[in-house]
DNA sequence: AGTCGTATATTCGGTGACGAGTAATCGGAA
DNA sequence: TTCCGATTACTCGTCACCGAATATACGACT
């Protein structure tokens, strides 16, 4: 939608706890660790800074004050102006009621995997699983400690988290019970095409058909983004 | 894992298309098309040769001829290197076998959402799962299609961005249907602070409590990469 | 008194991603 | 025949991202 004069999601969740509070970038980031954001927002300290330069260079937040204790390095305290206020709350409405396509790098992968064996594809997928299992485990037990010390509302990123790892690993699932028992269409002129190097008809035809049909059709409705930037 | 030298995800499929048979760079972005890639992976011309730059300055493919038609730019056309070829079955096989966190805009909504109103913020989140529904149908519908002409393994990134809207719908309906019936707890709290400004005790304690627990122990174990990248 | 480790706070250079822009050609309609 | 729009093919400048490196202070321990 609207493109951000500055796009790093970083810059929303310091627009946030700059609102809260006017805080230093250094206490920023600490803020962010201690409520265990960073297991939902990348921090990363040379965007941190650069996103709160650009942030002041659009008015979005103001210096208010520098100080320095002893003979440590200056902190600026940033607070938000009206602006930044504004934009965070449109950019957080935005986030939460529209989806946007990131382009996970396993979707990639998946759309590739003809290039290997099926039997390779299976046993890869199935080590996949397996991590998948051991990282919910252990994100579910920890969810439950923290559940007992903290209202829920404050963890719902985490249980998306996990719910989506979930999902993800009973689809492969599926997807490994299908190539398993030969249900999956077209595991087979894979398996000749991997033996031969006769490419699937099924390519072929793809690539002489070109675009008789609408390019692009879902993909022009749907939006998409591969990676934090838009600056415009 | 191993440090990429060439990290967007785009070298990948490069690698793949050019493993097939030589091709151009710009051929490369036609195949990708036609054969409905550019779902699964974001094509984007100016990553495109970079890209390809990048992965010859690296060995992992070389030209092997420039022609020109009349007087149209020259196309210059790559194939792969052996080294290529075992960079992308690797590289293809750590994707496909582990899961790393890419951090998702959505997860990052939802951990600051706090800043707006629940009333608010079940609205929106409305419009999202009706708008993931429109998507699927849509996709569904298109996938139908599709299956028709061509065997289902061809698909399988499509079935799988399918399957994960669909998750993410349903986790976004428990939740608003939790926020809705009050079984979700610290939604009170939520509201109180909203209404009064008063910080909810539970930030104010992890913010003083710090790190009086490992800071990130889930964090040091998983993996994570925001966009792609990894160069070195 | 020395020094080791950790926390504080930030800078900086290199790299790559991006998408708008360019430039040439071709096919078809007026 | 000429003009328009689409297609082919690629380039370039800008901008953001990254994380390693820097520099200082403080507390604890020897």
């Amino acid at each position: 939608m609207a493109r951000r004069r500055v796009g790093n999601t970083l810059a929303l969740a310091v627009l946030a706890l700059v609102a809260e509070q006017p805080r230093h970038p250094y206490e920023i980031a600490q803020v962010l660790r201690s409520r265990g954001k960073e297991n939902s927002i990348k921090i990363n300290y040379g965007s941190l800074y650069t996103v709160v330069r650009n942030l002041e260079k659009h008015g979005l937040i103001t210096a208010t004050g520098v100080d320095r204790e002893g003979r440590r390095p200056e902190r600026t305290t940033y607070a938000v102006t009206e602006a930044g206020d504004a934009e965070m709350r449109e950019w957080l409405g935005e986030l939460l009621s529209v989806r946007v396509h990131e382009f996970p790098r396993f979707e990639g992968a998946l759309s590739l995997m003809g290039v290997l064996d099926p039997d390779q594809v299976s046993t890869l997928l199935e080590r996949r699983v397996e991590a998948i299992d051991a990282h919910v485990a252990r994100g579910r037990a920890e969810l439950a400690e923290l559940t007992g010390r903290l209202p829920r509302v404050f963890l719902v990123e985490n249980e998306y988290e996990l719910a989506m790892a979930e999902a993800e690993a009973r689809w492969v699932r599926g997807l490994l019970d299908e190539i398993a028992d030969d249900s999956l269409s077209g595991v087979a002129e894979w398996r000749h095409f991997r033996a031969t190097g006769e490419a699937p008809a099924a390519w072929v035809d793809m690539d002489a058909a070109d675009r008789e049909l609408a390019p692009t059709e879902a993909a022009e409705h749907d939006q998409e983004a591969t990676t934090d930037d838009p600056t415009g």
